[in-house]
DNA sequence: TTCCTTATTGCAAAAAGTTGCAATAACATA
DNA sequence: TATGTTATTGCAACTTTTTGCAATAAGGAA
């Protein structure tokens, strides 16, 4: 709840509005350290919100990673999860096991600047996730 | 047609096969420069394989990638397109214009090295997509 | 508080992607 | 070349995600 109500004059600012739905979705957000998929994200804020639909979760999280409150993540199997936007950061996933981690941003910064001096463009987007084999999985190899 | 018949001893010596719909899917893959999204694929094969399905098509798509013979790729709106797996290369994209450029894997080469001392993962995969403005559109920001 | 504009939602239909299963056909072996 | 094994396909049902549109309600202004 309190959580929620800090986006309020972000999202007022912009010219959007604050809405239960999307109280419920960003308290779902907040309160869960993990990756969330749409239907998991739509079971828990549901229990808020009676009446919200699955659609609206979807367009939702859009919204939301659109505006830089949320941020999505492609986790392998094609299919998009998000998370609360509070922190930078990166995953290294394994392949084999499935299994991951976390990666502070700051080891790609330099590479981060490489790309945009070579580039040109400015990156905005910092939430990648890398595929490989965990040490364990080396092993069995 | 050639193109595609010399991935058939890799397909073999793996224990799986070639078959009509494998070889005009890479065919596809094969002379087309750049990414296609699995209908894409579909409407381009079918022309070769008569009564191919789309199912086929998924499943295959997900089949090459898996066996490094085609790069998935995520492009920002959620769904996932393909190529044929001839060059290590990764993608900067204007989340504003949807201009899209080529970036060599070179240029990534030692963060990669840093994430596996740091991680002690090894990394597979080397298709990412970076996203930001491009130098036109930062001007009107 | 009341009114007005329009951003947002729910609904329902459509599109995209996945899956179980029986029939088919690739290809190794003899 | 004929045979047997089983990887692969098509089909159809199902799940997930997207979209158009009319009804609703957030919130600025009076
Ligand atoms: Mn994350
Ligand atoms: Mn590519
Ligand atoms: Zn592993
Ligand atoms: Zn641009």
């Amino acid at each position: 709840m309190s959580c929620s109500q800090e986006y309020t004059p972000q999202l007022r600012a912009r010219g959007y509005r604050m809405t239960p739905q999307r109280h419920a979705i960003l308290h779902v957000l907040c309160h869960s350290g993990k990756h969330l998929s749409p239907s998991e994200v739509y079971v828990r804020a549901q229990k808020q919100v009676a009446g919200l639909t699955e659609a609206t979760v979807y367009r939702t999280l859009e919204f939301l990673a659109e505006n830089g409150l949320a941020r999505p993540s492609h986790v392998g199997n094609g299919r998009l999860v998000y998370e609360i936007a509070n922190h930078e950061h990166h995953h290294i996933k394994c392949r084999n096991c499935g299994d991951e981690m976390e990666v502070e941003h700051n080891l790609l910064k330099s590479m981060y600047q490489k790309l945009e001096s070579a580039s040109g463009y400015q990156l905005t987007d910092s939430h990648v996730t890398f595929f490989g084999l965990c040490p364990d999985c080396q092993k069995g190899e």
